[in-house]
DNA sequence: ATGAAAGCGCTAACAA
DNA sequence: TTGTTAGCGCTTTCAT
């Protein structure tokens, strides 16, 4: 049985008159909030039901100062990595009565300060964003809002609250170290070439500081722009093979487009990882069918997004430092000699 | 020169005082809206940004009875088709000062009715969800909600107000023809089970349907639950082939498993599309860098979140029969014989 | 072109 | 356990 199509939304007053008690305790009610009677509750819950009742939030946040909602940043959707990150941040939160609520700034600080804008006028309960390069303005918001800020993936940076992620310079450090470990002497670099992908330029700038303390250094670099597809990693790879034929491995700046560079390798049946080896980055599982298995390293995506949202969600307390530390983990695949 | 950081969240009187012009003159100021002079104009948006102040959309909206989200639930994230709906759907309310919200239902009825009821608690200007099944509490919501809802994805079914998508049935349909008329006889199908993925389902029954018009029915079956990924491909490629070993053709749910078939098939040295062919769906580009290009059909997901958005926004007007019916393409590729 | 008053729908604080 | 009152920060409406 359902009330007739109502031309005006539906107040806790309508609810109220429904069901013979006062609107406060409609909202008790509805809130779980106080102690009311069982049978109230059952009156209350009865007649909001079949009005069809839906509690209005602009008002409640209004009225309590309080919106459950945590605005989340990030540069985009179609990076694979980010719904992973989104993942663990909906699952951290989901007991807790906050809302992710999500806003792309597809890597343009302009648009992030927009968005951040945007989302801060809405008086969210804390805010989670990508990386630590933000423009001056919005870290005067951030700052300004006097709420839980959380910015994650990266650490290498002046953080403005809490920082939730890996040193990318680190992990191309890191990886620099395995290749020449490897025995790897001619090594080529192929990748994005976003100004704001800073943590892709972090990786490298780590990369090839590895390479310079063991003497070593970039033989080639190869350089695209837009978003990562496997056809992509096979032309750029193809590309710099031709340009530099005796590199013997290449660091690719995630594992889409490595992957396509692997694909191109066992086309030209190149021996891998003999007389080329390849890397990729971020550990994703999508790609784990391929015929040969790409080393790359885990950037933890997942546990990223849960301890950010523990933090926003006030179930962890941020660390003195201010700095959640954690450490990306090396996969080494198949395309990577053993040391 | 910021101003210090302030304990009290800023707010338009505020601004009022720091200027030494009426709250609603700021306002209006803040907004573009009626006549002000452009000495005051000036004067309001330095002292604005002077004191970095940020408007308060919650009591705006609550005065205005206006709020310019629009709702938009998808059943996941990691399913890599939501995103380029997002896209089309951010594309075309960029222009608009309406910006999506977006709500995740994991394919769960229930969690589509409580993102739903959440959602609308903020009194959304519209409401772009996936699919055309809800249950009845969903229904009913969106049908009192008083604002324009647009399903998206799918038009196999009883809408509730607008429309917005392809006909699996007929999309499956349609393949079952191609295959049979390229020569294909003994045909088997791998997908998901989800009970809950209609749009999958759908696409079977009039795949069925399409075998069926050719004398022909399938020959086995292999379901799988959970995501898709190569990987997964793989194996329920080379299951389905170890029961069924003179299938001439593998109809896949999705691209990614279907290119996870496809490397399976290839890895056995199965001679494509000769000995056996395949086809997936959806159209992912993503793919493309694969050695063979998979067979699929093009579920035109970015115009389906253009037309869907343009809906919400007013850009367009909805069809008398409230269906806007779009074109799925096929996409031939390499794994199915030229017919 | 600018200002003053009222009130959006709810909840905090207090009273009964 | 339930009800009353005031007011959250803005915009609508009307006046000047």
């Amino acid at each position: 049985m359902t009330a007739s199509r109502p031309r005006r939304p539906l107040t806790l007053r309508d609810v109220s008159e429904a069901s013979g008690v006062s609107e406060m305790t409609v909202s008790r009610v509805l809130r779980n909030r106080g102690d009311v009677s069982a049978a109230t509750r059952e009156k209350v819950l009865t007649a909001a039901k079949m009005l069809g009742y839906v509690p209005n939030k602009i008002a409640g946040g209004l009225a309590s100062q309080r919106v459950n909602l945590v605005a989340v940043v990030i540069p985009s959707l179609s990076n694979l990595v980010f719904p992973d990150v989104l993942g663990g941040i909906s699952a951290e939160l989901d007991d807790t009565g906050l809302q992710p609520v999500i806003g792309v700034t597809n890597y343009s600080p302009a648009r992030e300060e927009m968005v951040l804008y945007d989302m801060l006028s809405w008086r969210p309960s804390g805010v989670i964003l990508a990386g630590v390069e933000h423009s001056k303005a919005s870290r005067a918001m951030l700052t300004n809002a006097g709420i839980p800020v959380v910015e994650i993936m990266d650490i290498d940076g002046e953080g403005i609250d809490t920082l939730v992620g890996i040193s990318h310079i680190r992990a191309g450090r890191e990886m620099a170290a395995r290749i020449v470990a490897a025995g790897y002497r001619r090594i080529g670099f192929v990748g994005t070439h976003m100004p704001e992908d800073h943590r892709a330029r972090k990786r490298l700038a780590g990369f090839e500081t590895g390479l310079g303390e063991a003497g070593l250094q970039l033989e080639a670099r190869e350089y695209y722009q837009g978003g990562s597809s496997l056809l992509k990693g096979r032309e750029l790879t193809g590309r710099i093979l031709g340009r530099a034929p005796d590199l013997d491995f290449l660091y690719f700046s995630n594992d889409m487009i490595g992957a396509g560079g692997l694909l191109h390798c066992l086309d030209k049946g190149y021996d891998i990882p003999g007389r080329i080896g390849l890397a990729g980055f971020n550990g994703v599982d999508l790609l784990d069918g391929l015929p040969v298995q790409l080393a790359t390293t885990d950037a933890r995506r997942l546990d990223i997004g849960r301890r950010a949202a523990r933090l926003v969600a006030g179930k962890d307390t941020p660390p003195a430092d201010r700095i959640v530390a954690l450490t990306p983990s090396f996969r080494p695949g198949d395309t990577i000699r053993a040391t």
